[in-house]
DNA sequence: GATGAATGAGTGTTCATTCAT
DNA sequence: CATGAATGAACACTCATTCAT
């Protein structure tokens, strides 16, 4: 029974039943088929959506990068504290957020990630969340250092997030959070550090 | 024309050819025919020297992984410092050696990534590897600080490597190789740095 | 031109086609495209109505089946006598009708019969057939013998259908339905005269 | 090691492996592949024994073929007995020898029926087989009946051996041999007192 | 808006056969 | 004699996509 005003809903039905197919089966054995079953619609309805498949992995793509943005600024937003140690360690705490963590989000990361390197409009959507991190870590750094220093820190902590949390989603075993954000803001104090030590000896 | 003694030849053959494919084309579309063409072959051989793709894929799997750690193994035999410093510094350099920052090494590692994640036998390889890295490195950390120092600064540096690598690969430009090993290089630094405190102050 | 409520017609057609291949060139060379070719449609569409190959098989022989079944029921109804004699000579011409004599259905009972020794599903329909030939003859034996004699009657002139049919589609010539329903009904009254001969004597 | 006066051996070795293949996966997935390795020899020697695939399956049905046969001269010879009768029962048991009615032969004759309906070479080979069990028949029923009888009975105990040896092939379960012979010879001693019939009314 | 019938190219895999060794 | 490397066509099956309803 067709309705209208139906799109939003049916985009998103569409979204999480590609998640769901990515995170059962690998994006590679996720066909139109499988994420129509699990959507519990037809499967020619995907290219009413979605141009076609590409359409539809890369809107999943988006939606991801959404949520993880959305989570950083809901949490910078709670923030009473207004010092950059404060709001990297927001970073940092988003990225190792139970959204991002889980299995089905690193599958599919993992995933569009692969896929990204043959695809370029799948290409563009990485660049710009992969610089969105090291943006946002520069950008604290910078209020405590020079420029240099800010962009060799932001390098290194974007590094460091992005592999702490490669090596949880290989490994196969639940993410181990503590650890990862321990490792994470001993780096970064470190990195502070280097500021207060300048302006000690000055 | 057919010949004996032909199996470690083809094989070799068809695992280059298959890095080949999957840098031109991506890991999901890197067709058996694509890569017998690619070979100079024909279609049928391959399940003639591996089973099916799947032993294909795992034989190239294991070949990158021989050589990441011949690559090292080569570096440290040429070494005249026995310091634990200077072995980390292998390791670091081995891990960002050309052989592994080019672009069908960085592809396929990353496709590799993603299939292991629904492939028992890729990820049993895929955790091998995680953790020779980590073992390497925890082993020399080992040398000059306690346990469990050692290894949080293991898991430190391992992720900070594999996250240079991974945002360097996925930034689609060349690889920064000076830049990441300088990261990595103070971060080792500052790890090693925690026993010459101790020490000094004993 | 695709419609709606296309299945029983698609499915009819593809099982004849079916059919048609297995007389044509043997159940070993009939494969998906040539049946598909022969119906008309494309490949694809066989996995569609059947799940596979195997699926379309073992509709193929439930067709048969049906067929035999439903026309010694066509002939039972019609049918003004209801001694033992008249039903057991429907069931022997139906056996020997021209819906199971012809060369096409010859071919493909023999082949299904080789098949089914190696596949489970097509060996349960395979006995649900030949039991249901027994059973009729055995129900209308027993009308006037007593059960041991009924039930030996019965698997001597179902292997005697049976035989004749077999030896007939092996010939390769016509088949001699008039000859084949002879030396049946002889069978037939050997056996029905036990009872005579004792009903006599008594 | 090649060697001398192989061929015979060869060639009952792979009739064998051949045999023992069609037993395990049935004829059509009974691979040259397959059988050189049953027989624990290379895939190419089949070839050079036989001309291809289709020599050795119509060699292998000429020996099973040679089989039945001696089976029956040999129990002829040792008869004392010169009987019509006694002929006869050799025959009938001849056919549900041990040889004929175990899982492997019944297997591979039904796979030879089905696939001679489109061999020519195989369905010659399979008229000669069948021709011969009614021409002993007849020969024997000749001795006691007039030339029309004789064929009739020859005809209708042909196609009950037949058919309680299909019957009893496709059921899945051990042969009831016992019960098989009882049911011929009563159809055999049904059609030898017709003769008796006559000669006492004479 | 939504369905699912239909397509046909493409996939991995199997296989009988050939032939240099 | 015998091997097994090599071929390439054929196979069943999958799939994204199209489109009449």
């Amino acid at each position: 029974m067709p309705k209208v005003g139906m799109q939003p809903i049916r985009r998103q039905q569409l979204i999480e039943a590609t998640l769901q197919a990515v995170d059962q089966v690998g994006m590679g054995d996720a066909s139109i088929a499988l994420i129509a079953r699990l959507a519990g619609v037809s499967n020619g309805i995907i290219s009413h959506y979605f141009q076609d498949k590409n359409g539809l992995i890369a809107a999943t793509m988006r939606y991801l990068m959404s949520v993880l943005s959305e989570n950083v600024t809901a949490r910078r937003q709670v923030l009473g504290d207004d010092s950059p140690r404060a709001h990297l360690q927001v970073i940092i705490e988003g990225n190792f957020d139970a959204s991002q963590v889980n299995g089905p989000a690193m599958k599919t990361w993992l995933a569009f990630w692969a896929t990204s390197m043959h695809q370029p409009s799948l290409h563009r959507l990485q660049r710009i969340n992969d610089h969105r991190l090291y943006s946002n870590l520069c950008c604290q750094f910078r209020r405590v250092l020079p420029l240099d220093q800010a962009r060799s820190a932001a390098r290194g902590l974007a590094a460091l997030i992005d592999g702490l949390w490669l090596r949880g989603a290989l490994s196969g075993d639940a993410f181990d959070t503590e650890q990862a954000q321990r490792i994470a803001y001993e780096y970064m104090d470190i990195q502070l550090a280097k500021q207060e030590c300048k302006s000690t000896s000055a």
